[in-house]
DNA sequence: TAAATTCTGGAATGTGTATTCCATCACCGG
DNA sequence: CCGGTGATGGAATACACATTCCAGAATTTA
């Protein structure tokens, strides 16, 4: 490494940072210290704004907060700005940031308790995201049409087929009539082509989305079937074609998102259909 | 011209934005949509990436970032991104303050509102304490064993099934061999049976402990294969014949236990078995 | 099939930006 | 009172960036 000389503090990530300049603040110069004060009363000021409207902000030279990042042990303004940054995000660290604060902190931990952390932390974020995005008029409706069907059909390939099958266990308990399009050896239009106006089908799909699972969808609102979508974009093949769609947007984590929110809404579907139905027979 | 009536439009606020990009995305050109669909997924990525780094993620030029942002009726990429950026400004000042927001506010207006409230609950607590007392040398020495294995079984019935079938598709995806049991026409006892001592079985089950997967594991364990359980006590049956047991207690909410901690761990599990044998071949 | 229009990639451009540099200033010890 | 050391302001600079432009490709229309 050719310039090993500054890689000594530097802390990448928000709480570090915050606790370093309260250490160092004291032993600062004036201005230096200024902008120490500034910068923990503001930062989103620092996470968004420019070096010349910060400066002139907290009223000193735009130099003096490349100094102040400096004597932080930072390349610069920018680098520093980064940090502030990060914290706004809401990006799941990836595994090789972990692994590399690890190195920094030496703290003990295993490799693949790295791993579980961030899909620990995929899973909280999107189930916490979910909790407050989530369309509840939508929600309402999907229940009801749900409720209202003679036959659930599940549709879900791939990765949602996990999201399916639950809800098959789950309605199984419930005493909900279900029918899993499970498309083990290839019948999953056999499966589905008994399909009436009086039942409704709940498709799960992500990106990319399965081309049976579409053509599924598409088939059974021809044969007059209500649908309701459980998907991960405006863009997603089964959202228009459903009479009601719902949005899940999982986090995800060294290429694989998290099942957490698409399971608590499975359940809470689930739950919710049995509860619709006792109470209104 | 034909257009100058609606293309002055140009929301300030995301929720508008994000409305109009799911109503033009339709009509867009084929690299608009590109960028539209990945601005809806991405919105974080946007809002402090720059056009260069944007673009290479989104894969299309920068220029495209620009002509996207003017057909939507802004000035130009700076525009549209600080709309991006001010959902982050005032929205959500950090990630900490928005659980707590969440637990004071919550979305409560519907009866199945609250129901995904108590999943969503169940879940994350589930994450978080599971995230605590997790065994970590466990978990090393049960991915330590299905690493070494030439091929891994998958066992995992009623309730555990999703577990399993996930792990199935995230196996292939990584390009593990493994071969799911799910006892589809009764036939577990079949597919486990050439399972040798080279092989390692991994064993899903909760109270009540399914006596098929009992029997599988048992079976299993006869033939040498050696035995990875992922289970909730140490009561459970598949714990003492395992090489390896692994315990995550789910909470639960009216009546049906989360699955988000076990969907955590089952993701761990084979990404961390890919790591592995990438690391050391 | 031909022409027209729209779309796309990539290089050129010019502006806004962080950063560097240096002269001046304040503080401190001799 | 006087050098010396470090801090400071402000201009100069170099850089990164969004944006523009244009030629060629891919559409759509006649």
């Amino acid at each position: 490494m050719t310039d090993d000389a500054v890689d000594d503090a530097a802390p990448r990530d928000f709480t570090a940072l915050r606790a370093l300049i309260g250490d160092r603040a004291a032993t600062l110069p004036r201005r230096l210290t200024q902008v120490a004060t500034y910068a923990l009363q503001n930062p989103d000021e620092i996470a968004f704004g420019t070096a010349a409207s910060i400066a002139a902000h907290a009223g000193v030279q735009p130099s003096t907060l490349v100094r102040f990042s400096q004597a932080l042990g930072y390349q610069g303004f920018s680098d520093l700005q980064n940090v502030f940054r990060a914290r706004l995000r809401d990006k799941v660290p990836s595994y090789e940031e972990r692994l590399r604060q690890l190195r920094e902190h030496g703290i003990g931990a295993s490799k693949t308790g790295l791993l579980l952390e961030g899909f620990a932390e995929a899973a909280s974020r999107s189930v916490s995201d979910f909790r407050m995005k989530v369309d509840s008029a939508a929600l309402d409706r999907a229940v009801g049409l749900l409720a209202a069907a003679e036959t659930i059909y599940l549709v879900g390939l791939r990765r949602s087929f996990p999201i399916t099958a639950y809800m098959a266990y789950a309605m199984g308990k419930l005493g909900i009539r279900h029918i899993l399009v499970d498309g083990v050896a290839g019948l999953g239009a056999e499966q589905t082509s008994f399909i009436s106006s009086r039942d409704t089908l709940l498709a799960v799909s992500f990106t990319p989305y399965s081309t049976e699972t579409v053509n599924l969808t598409t088939a059974a609102r021809a044969r007059g079937a209500r649908i309701v979508s459980l998907t991960d974009s405006v863009f997603s093949p089964i959202a228009p074609i459903a009479d009601v769609w719902l949005e899940v947007v999982e986090a995800n984590f060294e290429g694989f998102r998290a099942m957490a929110a698409t399971m608590a809404l499975a359940m809470t579907l689930a739950v919710a259909v049995a509860g619709y139905r006792t109470e209104m027979p």
